[in-house]
RNA sequence: GGCGGUGUAGCUCAGUCGGUCAGAGCAUGCGGCUCAUAUCCGCAGUGUCCGGGGUUCAAGUCCCUGCACCGCCA
């Protein structure tokens, strides 16, 4: 029977497009997928989106959207990623999809029944404007940061999970099973914060509260709360409890996260499978967050790496290889576009790009590209090359479900290099002048085209694509998913007389004085600052909601103890209040009779208590901040498109 | 404030069980080759392994402590 092997990554949440956090997550997967099917397992890979919660209701209604439109929208944009990344998921489950919430009703009822799940009031404070509890610590001054009001003493009854009766089991679970939770120093957080009484977990919200969720199934005025919803897509995609998918992968299964997310999986979700009755995950891999020129990843920063960018730019398996060389699992790493280019320079097209292409070149100039016999029998050095073929061979192995994706990489560029030197060792093209030397030259190039075969296959699972191209031109039609590491990744496997072809640079050197060159993520201006507004590209039918309209001012006033805000009416062909922060720049006297362009739309809004119900359209330019306005009068009122 | 992490060559970082661990790549300098993508190969270095103390026959490695930076939590 053959062995199974189940990895997911976390369903992502849509209020955000895909970063390089997330393509790393979901590339290790795609490796350790693509390592295992070429091992030979039945292999299932899971990703997806997460897509209940009041942050999606908030993110939709900020896009005019309702929220079933809105996830339908950003999850899409993460389904159309990852083929681009070549990332070959099994399945893309969606929380909103009618199997999984089937699956979590039926998982609640689970737990309720097995009395894991209780009723109780909660008392905290409590801001009508956001809907939602403060702990004294979110508050400034003790208001709420948002609205800069009190939050008002607030009871709510909600349904509680007894995580709490589970703690010491818990606990004695990660201590007798070492690699539960890996890398150890995420095993160690997780068992010192188990040192303290782990509280139950909340996991509900009334619907008045919240009312774009799953509906509890034994309370209908309630919907389930992040993770029990979240987290059961893990069993929910395989088709728990009876799919056969679920009886034939679970047992397997691993999950793969970024650091943010530790204490649920390692926490929450443990108990939660404990409680109803499902065997627990077999390990939990935990890594690092990518810091972006030794700094925090931050929108407002502009520093959000966009993978998409990077593949167009550089290529995607040279993306693919740097993240898996760069960072050691666990760890963070730091990205930055001079690294990146060494990385490729250095090791993709120097070491691998040169050694492919002056074998190739060789066979084509000794052997009209034919792919030789071993013409005469091997020497020391020939075997000493082989071993190495074997070494890096093992090592991938060794590391690759231990998840040392930068050491099984490390070996296999040592065999590389290994190759680079037997050349210049050999020196074919000495044998070539001397007629007598022929069945060496044989032999030799045909131990280098064996070499180069074989690290094509080593290098699959990291890039697929650079695999494909070069088994191809070795003549090896071969699929990918039909690859063996034991068939293929192995010596002497090559057929003689095939023709191969030489074709272009596998990975061109890449220029670094062509680029702009500025001292900080450098290359990619356009990205870094485009990504710091949304970037997400919208139908004309989106823009179309937008309501802009011309409007004439007829009245200007300051607001009292406002330094920015003015209080203004603006005649659209009815009159509207609408508060502008432009007092700064403009007197009430500017701007009374100018003509201006309107956010007609745009929901009502108390500043400084004076109602808003709309927006003047400004652009800032430094300091300056202009109006924007018809180039001639036009009738107030008509519509901008 | 609490907890955790990190600190190793000019730069980016590996270093598993305490014992070939003083390492790799890049950058620098010199030499070699011509099959190759101005590529490749060889040689040459530079070190307070953050500081201080301890355990040990033996410490980047384990313990204590101080400093710096980072992260999480309250």
């Amino acid at each position: 029977m053959t062995q199974a092997f189940y990895i997911t990554t976390p369903i992502y949440y849509v209020n955000a497009e895909p970063h390089i956090g997330h393509a790393y997550t979901t590339v290790i997967a795609d490796v350790l997928a693509r390592f295992h099917r070429l091992m030979g397992f039945q292999t299932f890979f899971l990703t997806g989106t997460d897509e209940h919660g009041d942050k999606i209701v908030q993110a939709a209604s900020d896009a005019g959207l309702a929220p079933k439109e809105y996830v339908d929208r950003i999850s899409q944009i993460f389904r159309d990623t990852w083929p681009k990344l070549n990332i070959s998921n099994d399945q893309f489950i969606r929380t909103t999809d009618n199997a999984h919430i089937r699956v979590v009703q039926e998982i609640l009822k689970k737990v309720h029944e097995a009395g894991d799940i209780y009723f109780s009031t909660y008392r905290g404070l409590y801001c009508v404007g956001c809907e939602r509890f403060y702990t004294e610590r979110e508050l400034v001054d003790g208001k709420c940061p948002d609205h800069d009001k009190e939050p008002i003493e607030r009871e709510e009854a909600n349904y509680f999970f007894r995580m709490g009766k589970y703690q010491q089991w818990l606990i004695d679970h990660i201590h007798s099973h070492p690699d539960f939770i890996r890398p150890e120093r995420y095993r160690n957080e997780v068992l010192s914060f188990l040192k303290e009484p782990l509280e139950d977990l909340c996991i509900s919200r009334p619907k008045e509260r919240l009312s774009w969720g799953i509906t509890l199934p034994f309370d209908d005025r309630y919907v389930t709360y992040v993770w029990f919803d979240a987290l059961i897509n893990y069993v929910s995609a395989l088709g728990y409890p009876d799919g056969p998918k679920f009886s034939e992968y679970w047992p397997s299964v691993q999950h793969l996260i970024a650091k943010d997310i530790l204490k649920p999986h390692a926490i929450y979700w443990p108990t939660m499978l404990k409680s109803a009755g499902i065997p627990l995950y077999n390990h939990l891999n935990v890594h690092g967050y990518w810091r972006i020129d030794d700094g925090k990843m931050s929108k407002s920063k502009g520093t959000v790496v966009r993978p998409l960018d990077l593949v167009e730019e550089f290529g995607l398996d040279a993306f693919r290889y740097f993240m898996l060389r760069e960072m050691v699992f666990g760890l963070d790493a730091n990205f930055n576009m001079d690294a990146l280019v060494q990385r490729i320079n250095a090791d993709l097209a120097n070491d691998l790009g040169n050694l492919f292409s002056r074998t190739l070149a060789m066979t084509d100039k000794y052997f009209g590209g034919k792919v030789p016999p071993f013409g005469a029998p091997l020497e020391d050095l020939d075997q000493q090359l082989m071993a190495k073929v074997d070494e890096a061979r093992l090592q991938l192995m060794e590391n690759v479900p231990k998840l040392g994706f930068h050491k099984a990489l490390m070996a296999i560029w040592e065999c590389i290099n290994a190759a680079n030197k037997y050349i210049d060792q050999v020196g074919p093209w000495t044998l070539a002048k001397d007629a007598e030397k022929g069945a060496r030259l044989q032999t030799v190039i045909r131990i280098l085209l064996e070499v180069n075969k074989a690290v094509a296959v080593l290098v699959a699972p990291a890039m697929p694509e650079t695999a494909l191209k070069m088994l191809h031109r070795l003549g090896i039609p071969k699929a990918i998913e039909d690859l063996r590491l034991d068939v293929d990744g192995v010596w002497g496997s090559l057929q003689e007389g095939v023709t191969v072809s030489k074709g272009d640079a596998l990975f061109p050197r890449i220029d670094l004085k062509a680029p702009p060159k500025t001292a900080k993520t450098p290359a990619l201006p356009a990205q870094a600052r485009e990504s710091a507004d949304a970037p997400l590209q919208i139908s004309i039918d989106a823009f179309r909601q937008i309501d802009l309209r011309i409007g004439l001012v007829k009245h200007a006033e300051a607001i009292p103890k406002s330094k920015k805000l003015l209080k203004l009416i603006v005649d659209i062909g009815e009159e509207r209040q609408v508060v502008a922060g432009i007092a700064a720049s403009h007197t009430p006297q500017d701007i009374i009779g100018k003509q201006v362009v309107l956010l007609a739309n745009l929901q009502p809004a108390k500043l400084m208590g004076v109602e808003s119900h709309g927006m003047v359209l400004a652009v800032k330019d430094g300091d300056t901040l202009r109006l924007l306005s018809p180039e001639k009068p036009v009738t107030p009122g008509c519509r901008v498109s």
